[in-house]
DNA sequence: CGAATTCTTGACTAGGTTCAACTCCGGTGG
DNA sequence: CCACCGGAGTTGAACCTAGTCAAGAATTCG
C-alpha cells in the first residue's frame, strides 16, 4: 500500500523532487472502507480529496428512473475525486466497489501549495486531464460498439491501467467486481453481461472467475475491442513491458 | 465575436483583474474555418490551444471500424482543446461541425504565464474539469438512457450551454448541424435520430428545422431526459435566469 | 437549374432487455 | 456439522428497441 503512494507521487510529471517532498507532506490518515460504502455523497462540497491505495472505486451516477451508471472507475495509485478541489458540489458519487483503502488530503493544503508550486499544480491538472481521456475512451465505447466490444475493451483497459501500477502481469488481475457492477460501467443489462461473458469464455479469450481475471488470448481481445492504448499511453511511461 | 471572448475571460473563475489581463494578451490571431474541416487532428502534438467564438466544434473518434463517435461538443467561449497542453498525442480529432471562428494561443506562452499565476492556471485547469463534467453526463445518457432521452438531454443541455453566453434565448437556438452530427453525439443511428425526432416533434416537446431548434414544453422535455442542470451550475454562475 | 447532401419513411433484422426460474456459493446460526 | 439463507451467477423465452438496407422527397449549394 505504501509502494502505492510511491508510484503515485513517482508518476506526477514534471515536478521536482522537492515539491514531491511537499506534496508527500501533506498525505494524511489511511481510511479503510468496505465493499458498498459511499466515499462521497453526490451533492455534497468536500473539504478533502482521496488517494486510492487499495481496491477499486468507481463514480456512480443514479438517474432519476433508479438506473445506475457507473462513469469513472479508479485503480491504486490514482486520486479519486481530485476535481473536487475545482469544482462545487459532487456531481455524482463515489463508491467503493471492493473493500478499498483511501488516503487523504486536504484542500486547503493542496491550495496552499499550489499557489506556490506551479509545477505540482500542472502535474496534478495533468492528473484530472488523463482522467478525462480514459472518460473520451468509454464514451465511443458507449456510444459505437456493440457488447462484447465493450466488455473486451474494459478488460483490456483494466488490465493496462493495473499493470502500470505493478497489479497485474502475465494477463491475470484481481477483479473482485459483481457482474452488476460492470453491467453499469458498459451501460448494458447484467444478464447481457453474463450471456457476453461467456461468449468470451467459450471463444478462449477471456476467463474471470472468483474474482480473477486472466486474459487468454491479448491480441484477438483487443481486436474486438478496437483497443488501441494511445490514450493511456501517457500514464504508462512508468510501466514497464507493455502487451504487445 | 469579440464579446464571446469577454464572455470566456469574465468565467475564468477567481483571476484577478491583472492576471485576466495577461491573459487577454496572449490570446492571438482568429482563424475561420468551415463545417466538415479538422481543426485538430488526432496523433498530432498541438503548439496552440484554441477558444472558440463562432460555431460548435465536435471532439471526434473514429474507430477501427469506421464508427464515428463524438465525444464532446463546444459552444462559443470555450477553450476546445485545452487539455492538449498537458497531454502529449492528442487521442481524438476536433472538427468543425459548422462554420466556425477560434482564437489561438500558444501553449509557450500559456506554460509561461502559469508559472508565475496560479490564480489563472487554477481557473484553467477548473475548465478542463467542468469539460470532465459535461463528459460524464454525455456517459449517463449512452450507458443508461432511451434514444429519446438521450436525444432531450442533448437538447436542454445544449440550450443552457448556448444561453449561459447570450446565444440561446426564449427556448430557440441555431443548431447548425447534420442529423448524422447528432446520432455520432447520442450513438444511435441516424435514422433513429431522424424517427425519435418525429415523436418529439408530435409530442409538441422539441422543433428543429433549418437549423433553428425550438423548446416547446421544457419541463415535459427535462423530464424524459432526466435533465438535471447540477452538473453544469458551477459554469452558469455569469447567467442570468435560468429555465425552472 | 442540376447535383449532391440531407431528410424521411417503410420493411425486415438483430442485438439487447425483461421476467422468471434455477443453481451455485459463502456465511451463519442451530 | 449441517440446514438454511441471501446474494451472485446462469439460462430460457418472449418482447422490443434500435440497426440496416433501400428508395423516394426535400433542401442546399454551386
Amino acid at each position: 500500500m505504501q509502494d502505492l503512494l510511491a508510484i503515485m507521487l513517482d508518476r506526477l510529471e514534471g515536478v521536482s523532487a522537492d515539491d514531491r517532498g511537499v506534496f508527500a507532506a501533506l498525505i494524511g490518515e489511511t481510511r479503510v472502507v468496505s465493499t458498498g460504502q459511499v466515499l462521497v455523497e453526490e451533492g455534497s462540497r468536500p473539504l478533502i480529496s482521496m488517494i486510492l491505495l487499495k481496491g477499486l472505486a468507481g463514480r456512480v451516477s443514479i438517474l432519476s428512473d433508479g438506473g445506475r451508471q457507473i462513469s469513472g472507475l479508479n485503480v491504486p495509485g490514482e486520486f479519486v475525486d481530485l476535481h473536487s478541489l475545482l469544482l462545487g458540489k459532487m456531481d455524482h458519487s463515489l463508491v467503493a466497489l471492493s473493500d478499498v483503502a483511501v488516503a487523504a488530503v486536504s484542500h486547503a493544503d493542496l491550495r496552499r501549495v499550489c499557489e506556490t508550486r506551479p509545477h505540482l499544480m500542472r502535474a496534478l491538472w495533468r492528473e484530472t486531464v488523463v482522467d478525462g481521456a480514459i472518460q473520451r475512451e468509454w464514451l465511443s465505447a458507449l456510444g459505437r460498439r456493440p457488447a462484447v466490444g465493450r466488455l473486451a475493451h474494459l478488460f483490456c483497459e483494466l488490465y493496462m491501467r493495473l499493470e502500470a501500477v505493478g497489479l497485474a502481469g502475465d494477463y491475470r488481475f484481481d477483479l473482485p467486481l459483481t457482474q452488476s457492477d460492470i453491467a453499469d460501467m458498459v451501460g448494458i443489462s447484467s444478464v447481457h453481461v453474463n450471456r457476453t461473458l461467456k461468449t468470451l469464455r467459450r471463444q478462449r479469450l477471456l476467463e474471470w472467475r472468483g474474482g480473477e481475471a486472466t486474459v487468454q488470448d491479448w491480441r484477438r481481445l483487443a481486436r474486438i475491442a478496437q483497443f488501441d492504448p494511445n490514450y493511456l499511453e501517457t500514464r504508462l511511461t512508468t510501466s514497464g513491458v507493455k502487451p504487445s
